[in-house]
DNA sequence: GATAAACTGTACACACCTGTTCGAGTTAAC
DNA sequence: GTTAACTCGAACAGGTGTGTACAGTTTATC
């Protein structure tokens, strides 16, 4: 075996920044939280009442593999929940919101639908068990976002402004949802959903 | 003692097309029923998991005079919601169909908007407990009103006819269920949410 | 290949919810 | 005022979910 030349870079994350473990995780645990993370955000999506056993059978692990990562069901909703907000910021973030803000809505649009789709009901499983205020605290950097654009156009005379800014914020968290819901009802499919979610969106706040 | 003239006419209901009681019930047990479809009603359409105990409590009655009443809860849930598709049926009825669509749509929306604040999360209970058909055709009477008077528009040139007219009827439901929550959230009132949703369903529908 | 970390299933304690039974007390109806 | 219907609380059985403890086995790491 060729003697591993400079496996310096390749040394395992030390990933404590406040525990500060002086041995690195196992692969096949850093593997395991991930699986669980996964499992956890797809199943919660799906039934926010999901029980830990659903949780820890779909992530192909044990129920008490599933403790020893986490303290408790509170414990793993709220990193589920975690991530998916950096997700959602990170995803965000990459939009272009400058420009004719029709178009640049229509971009946001697309964007949040795909988050929107994909975390579905993990927001129910946030709020049953999370503080009201840690959950309004992660709705609220994307509606800033959007709640700035509006404003923005609104300025510019290309949205209607004879409604408060943060009722058409809420229309438009609500046609996403619609959308979402209609798509698992099979009543539209998943690909023609952001035309028509764009296409509503705008009608609704045009004049 | 007078003999009892005529009583006849305010003979106690029978109340038994089919179950065929002889004996009419006594008059509390009646209030209970009342009190405990009232409770079951307001405390289901806020929390959709709620269970018998708080029910009973909030009904003011215990919890083994419920089951007395009701067989399971599955039972009481059913009772409940059709008793909500009835209202909803009886209210849409009244509401006047004719004349300009977009006229029409502004009343059909007034009535709906009232029974989707109150009945709020009462559809989440039932497509729990409930067979999912049996949800669906709770929808499916509404939404039909709905969908005719759209289709109607549309034939007219009143509405935009470049969707699926099923996805406007949800969207249109998406954005009275996102009315109901933004009131529960204290973000815009009960008083203004009719003319909000109103106007912003309108647009949507406007090409 | 030795070691320690991690995984597994089983089992237990605790809590909550559902549905039922029982006996005793209330109350509407005749 | 008698009777039967109704209500009540307590208590039980069965089910499910959460979280913990234990002992044996696998497996990554050195």
């Amino acid at each position: 075996m060729a003697t591993t030349p400079t496996r310096t870079t390749a040394a395992p994350p030390r990933t404590s920044p406040d525990g500060g473990r002086d041995r690195a995780k196992r692969a096949d645990a850093v593997r395991n939280v991930e699986a669980i993370l996964a499992a956890a955000t797809r199943v919660l999506a799906a039934d926010p009442d999901a029980s830990i056993n659903e949780i820890a059978k779909t992530a192909g692990v044990g129920r008490v593999t599933l403790y020893g990562h986490f303290d408790s069901r509170a414990t793993l909703v709220r990193e589920v929940v975690d991530r998916a907000i950096a997700q959602t910021d990170e995803a965000l973030a990459e939009v272009d919101l400058s420009g004719d803000p029709r178009d640049a809505l229509g971009r946001l649009l697309e964007a949040t639908w795909h988050l929107t789709h994909r975390f579905g009901a993990l927001v129910v499983a946030g709020s049953q068990v999370l503080p009201p205020e840690e959950m309004s605290r992660a709705h609220e950097g994307p509606a800033q976002r959007v709640r700035g654009l509006l404003e923005r156009g609104r300025a510019a005379g290309e949205f209607r402004d004879d409604m408060p800014v943060d009722w058409q914020v809420s229309a438009l968290q609500a046609i996403l949802h619609g959308a979402s819901a209609a798509v698992h009802r099979g009543e539209i499919t998943a690909d023609e959903a952001p035309a028509l979610v764009r296409a509503t969106t705008l009608g609704a706040l045009t004049a």
